[in-house]
DNA sequence: CCGTCAAGGTGGTCGGACCACTACGGCCGA
DNA sequence: TCGGCCGTAGTGGTCCGACCACCTTGACGG
């Protein structure tokens, strides 16, 4: 009578929650490199191949890293590593769920740059002012999109909380705002967009978070509103 | 000379890839059962137990659910189906990044409180009021936590965005509270937290937002401040 | 008409084989 | 002696074929 293993769910997911665990307990210290693949199997009593689907799970979801040829790793387990699957939730939501998301960005996205006109420093006012005059000075929209996303991206990382500028990071995916942006450029809004994006910068170099969050909570908002119309709610 | 695929990353990466691709492109509706594994398998040109992992890989995303002799489907794509990961970054996040996790738990629910506010039901406001009593005619910590948990779940329903509601959910997911309130509660802090939770109550029946707000970051302040203490910060 | 049950199809698991790549250490030449 | 080259062992990546567990369906018999 061997009581080993409850049999709940299938083993790969057992092998998953194990994984996890080990990790949790701290048996597995970030960067640190596991048992090979075949050993980790006979070590769970399962096959490969189930080890294998336990393992690419957690390497999706930024717990894993596996480097072909040399074993696997577990990640530092930083914001960045764990939140990058935050984007396949902006990527793959429609209708409703858009303008739900925007608004959790509008929230964060002011709290960021509230934060971000108390702390910055000089060098990050200077980028950020740096992909302010890149974008007014192109009329490429592919640039402007990626100038814009850098502006945000220096104004979240000078907010000193990196959980939350990866989480921003995800709720900007690049394939998020392109098909958003798409129909809010063609509306003619570039030019309203360069007024909010300098207001924002002039509330960073005032070092006034109040106007900051207003700059932003606005400049987001109008996206959201914009996007609201279009979906007729 | 056969120009089919650029040969980038691994057959399985790719195939993750593409099956993201239809649905982003609509090509699978939510809720749309896919092909068998094997025919996947050979449509994309690779081998079952790759185009197995894929899959597993889009079903701990929340994309895809398989069901044991039946198919493979594609999920509602709502808010609670691909946030469900989120509940892995609170659960294996430490030291400074808890904070973090905090802090961004501390803007989204002041907000949803200050949200549930000025929406909330009467009905909404009876379950929140359950969950409230019976959190104080108890003194098994477990039961506490859970009615804790869903003290602050109901709110956050009330505040009418899901998605909002998701991120939360995973920002307490169970072990996350459990770790932090272990020592938290070890101090004394019920009947603070008692206080607190008859706070944001209060504000929510005067249907008072800016109240309701300041009564939730006070709330999940005092967490964050007690963390940040016990880490030395 | 409805419950029973058998068969086919589906995902789940397994074991083994081979390939692609990396890391390490010994070898050879300078 | 030193440094680069190269072979080899070991790792993850891929593929195959088989079998199992479970669900769905529909024919069958009551």
């Amino acid at each position: 009578m061997d009581e080993t293993a409850p049999q709940k769910g299938t083993v790969t997911q057992r092998a998953i929650e194990q994984i996890k665990a080990f990790i949790a307990e701290g048996r597995l210290e970030p960067g640190e490199r596991l048992p090979t693949e075949r050993d980790l199997a006979v070590q769970l009593g399962i096959s490969r191949s189930s080890m294998r689907e336990a393992i690419r799970a957690l390497t999706v979801l930024g717990v894993l890293e596996a480097r072909h040829g040399s074993g696997i790793y577990v990640t530092q387990l930083e914001a960045g590593d764990l939140l990058e699957t935050f984007g396949v939730v902006a990527d793959l939501s429609r209708g409703p769920a858009l303008v739900e998301l925007l608004q959790v960005r509008r929230i964060l996205e002011s709290t960021a740059t509230a934060l971000a006109a108390a702390r910055i420093t000089p060098d990050q006012l200077a980028e950020v002012e740096k992909h302010l005059l890149a974008m007014n000075a192109t009329d490429d929209p592919e640039e402007i999109l990626a100038h814009d996303l850098a502006f945000h991206r220096e104004i979240a990382a000078a907010a000193g909380n990196d959980t939350m500028a990866a989480i921003l990071e995800g709720l900007s995916s690049r394939t998020f705002r392109a098909r958003v942006w798409r129909g809010y450029q063609e509306e003619g809004a570039f030019e309203r967009t360069r007024r909010e994006h300098a207001a924002i910068h002039r509330a960073l170099v005032s070092r006034d978070p109040e106007a900051a969050r207003a700059a932003a909570a606005a400049h987001v908002g109008e996206v959201e509103e914009w996007l609201r119309a279009q979906l007729g709610v």
